[in-house]
DNA sequence: CTGTTAGCGCATTCAT
DNA sequence: ATGAATGCGCTAACAG
């Protein structure tokens, strides 16, 4: 029963009468006025019977091109980019493509050879977060590239799809000043990317003009245990103590809750807290973190998107999408 | 300045002065007696001077093979996946070999048309997680495939790499009867696959023989909102309450913990709540959670090395990765 | 030791 | 409307 070989596009041919180009011809659907409809009834149906599917290899050869995209992230294991590449995916496969992961090595930094790597022939690159000339191999590569994340770039550059983490930061500021806090640290992440340079830069103007306020900063890895003490120094620092800490994520958010129980200060009520990504994680602590709800899976389906029209020639036009906050039980009047 | 098209190995062999064919053998690494040292010496240096990269479609349009497997798993988004991907990546690149995701959108059941969707070609399967027969499709089509999570396959099978869930299970349990627990309600997955079952079936087995337990079963989704609600059912259920909560994942022991909390019962004082999986979120959530480590990487990377083996005709052992207990503070004394 | 040759499966151009 | 011929870039068998 084992017909093992794959049939190939001339087994198909045999099968249904005609010759090899027939069969490419109405497989690749452009035998409008080429191929009789009978002619072409029969391939489709002999295709069918064997099973038929194109060799991929073969085709890329031929073509020139792989119908294969390349997204960069710099680590899967955070939901964020997980979804990232989801939503790339999606959209990927609603246009006959594929899309291979390149986790970088080196984190947000210059990403050194994604094509040893991540072995498949590319077509194009998708770059999640990573910092402006980190993806200079792959520029000089000549190879489109879409940016994630990563701020608007210069009108000749590589397009760009953005989240509006400014808006957001706003909305999280306005938040806490409408809850009456003053005194408020901002527990950022030490990486330097745009996407954290922005959040950074938009805490203090948000507050520059409020009088009374007291804004403080303390810097850490993206992680819950360094998180964690970046809170108990922000909370132990002379001064007056922070009623807020505004965080540049839900995962430090996380580590500044543990310590503020550690401390002995009750979440909301004598400190608030409040997040940003909106991963799961938000609703798994207790209580549920205010956050800014990002739309990733959207942010990977656009920058697909993007780079589709980039390899079809067409214009792209730079896309900022919009983000919200979520208020929850993390964040409440300050004392 | 752009030598826009991408070098050739004919490239490379006139830039050398030697023939095609020995640029193919010096850069495919099997030269030894074959070309002088010199010559070999030379075409490195055209290739390298060039930035020559060989054309993947060409070599498996040639080999039949593309060193490429196909990494299917239930979601992506879920941490222990994306661990098992980069275990399996890992191996992968170690080997030459390329790994391409494919996130069955059906969960855990059949997977309908890998090949469709992940479009690059593939030379085996890994298949993490799944329903025993949800792979009869890939199975039929006569592909190499190695199962991972699934339990022990019948010894003419697919190879398997399995986790030690059952002394997983074994240690909670041990874990809690030592600290004076004899009222315990599972809080189990509903998600009817080989590991989840196993857990089930330990469970009842070790506590079966112990004089004074009751166990009891609540089964709900695998995540935060529907654990909250399953164990609000157990914590409210008529007869002694729960001292403990012996949770499936760690996501379901944070929807417990939140659940605990809102019924005025402190954690782990009042009832105790151990997780599984060790994810970060065992850290992220206070108390740190009591959880089963699970070595995600090196199932992804046992994984990829059984398929190695496979596609070599190598034999393949099962193989079976052990667990361990770390208890934190999420379970104390029985009160 | 090295070069010549053939062919993997496909899409395409040119005849018919 | 269809078939024959060509070549994408590579590796492997064989010739020198």
């Amino acid at each position: 029963m084992a017909e093992s070989a794959r049939p190939t596009s001339r087994d198909v041919a045999r099968q249904a009468g005609v010759s090899q180009a027939t069969v490419s011809l109405v497989l690749g659907g452009k035998w409008r006025g080429r191929v009789s409809e009978r002619t072409a009834e029969a391939v489709r149906q002999a295709a069918g019977e064997l099973d038929y599917r194109p060799n991929l290899a073969a085709r890329s050869l031929r073509l020139g091109r792989t119908r294969t995209a390349l997204l960069v992230v710099p680590a899967l294991t955070h939901e964020y980019f997980a979804r990232v590449y989801a939503g790339a995916a999606r959209v990927a496969e609603e246009n006959g493509f594929g899309v291979v992961l390149y986790p970088s090595p080196e984190g947000i930094g210059p990403a050194r050879d994604p094509f040893g790597s991540a072995r498949a022939a590319i077509d194009g690159v998708i770059a999640s977060s990573m910092a402006a000339d980190a993806l200079a191999g792959i520029g000089d590569g000549g190879l489109p590239l879409v940016m994630l994340d990563s701020g608007p770039g210069a009108p000749d550059g590589p397009p760009t799809v953005d989240l509006a983490v400014a808006d957001g930061i706003r909305q999280v500021v306005r938040h806490l000043l409408g809850l009456g806090h003053r005194t408020i640290t901002h527990i950022a992440s030490d990486v330097d990317t745009w996407t954290f340079r922005i959040r950074a830069q938009t805490v203090r103007e948000e507050l520059a003009g409020v009088p009374g306020v007291l804004l403080r900063t303390e810097r850490c890895a993206l992680d819950v245990e360094p998180a964690r003490q970046a809170a108990v120094r922000a909370l132990s620092a002379p001064g007056p103590r922070p009623t807020a800490l505004l965080c540049d994520g839900d995962v430090l958010a996380a580590g500044a809750c543990k310590a503020a129980r550690a401390l002995g200060l009750a979440v909301p009520h004598e400190l608030s807290v409040s997040g940003f990504d909106d991963l799961s994680l938000a609703l798994a602590v207790d209580p549920e973190l205010t956050s800014v709800r990002l739309p990733a899976e959207e942010v990977g389906a656009q920058g697909m998107r993007a780079l589709l029209a980039l390899l079809s020639g067409r214009p792209v036009p730079p896309c900022e999408l919009p983000v919200t906050l979520v208020a929850r039980g993390s964040t409440a009047p300050a004392p």
